[in-house]
DNA sequence: TATAAATTTGTAATGATTACAAATATTAAA
DNA sequence: TTTAATATTTGTAATCATTACAAATTTATA
């Protein structure tokens, strides 16, 4: 079941355009924690107009209204996750797969001071080798 | 007490030279887990023929080694760690410093491997507000 | 010392991201 | 509905971190 696309932005006091309906949609539908060339070459061909700037304000504005998660998981380039939720990713070594996985760090860590600092988010990534490139060497 | 850099390189079979060491003993002095950069513009009035390419070939190598941790912690550039031992770190929203904390992520996640994931490595990394920032506005 | 290998350097390229201003679309006011 | 104001999108040009590459220098070896 896919969630509303229109009333997940409209939750996060973000105007429904069709540009960002179809970002929002692209992120909700693939789990790929894409960077945003891969968002603007998958949809660019359905939204002709599409721009890559487009794209970049776009998901700095779903960023900052929480409707989308940044990760810094790649030293490259950012990659995107339509999955606020807590939970956790793990980045595969050999192919570069970034996946989500069930650990949820807030339970897994129960701290919200450290200290004197105040916590407001913990973000947890594994680093390792999937299941499809454990048995190879790294590239 | 500080580390000899010497030996902490050729501990990690880094040949020591005067770029090596020099690179080395900023990321063990200052605890700043500093860019690139950085590292260059503090250490070329010291060494004046350094060039920036030195310094980014000196991190990957080292990097590469285990003598120093890339963090995956900035969104724009790599930051550097001298300090390899498991811990993890706490980026503070408000002014950007990102801290040393003593919280072990392997420690704190006993995890070795999730399903079919092979796990090697987990940074844990907190965002938050720093005890100079909290009572702040975020920038 | 001569030669080979490793290291360092500077310049030019790459590639992700942003700045900016024009063009377009949407909304509100008359 | 037209008009004006506002918001959104677009394309181009700039920025900035990082890397490619080849020449220069240093270090190790014969």
């Amino acid at each position: 079941m896919i969630t509303n696309i229109k009333s997940h932005l409209l939750n996060h006091k973000v105007k429904p355009s069709l540009q960002r309906m179809a970002i929002m949609r692209y992120l909700m539908e693939n789990k790929t924690h894409p960077t945003a060339d891969e968002i603007y070459l998958a949809l660019h061909p359905v939204i002709p107009t599409l721009s890559k700037t487009t794209v970049y304000n776009t998901l700095k504005l779903l960023v900052e209204h929480g409707a989308v998660l940044n990760l810094s998981v790649d030293e490259k380039n950012a990659r995107y996750d339509g999955v606020t939720k807590d939970h956790a990713h793990f980045k595969c070594l050999t192919c570069g797969a970034i996946l989500d996985i069930g650990v949820r760090p807030s339970e897994a860590i129960y701290v919200k001071n450290i200290g004197d600092l105040k916590i407001t988010e913990a973000q947890l990534m594994y680093k390792g080798y999937c299941s499809n490139c454990k048995n190879q060497q790294p590239q």
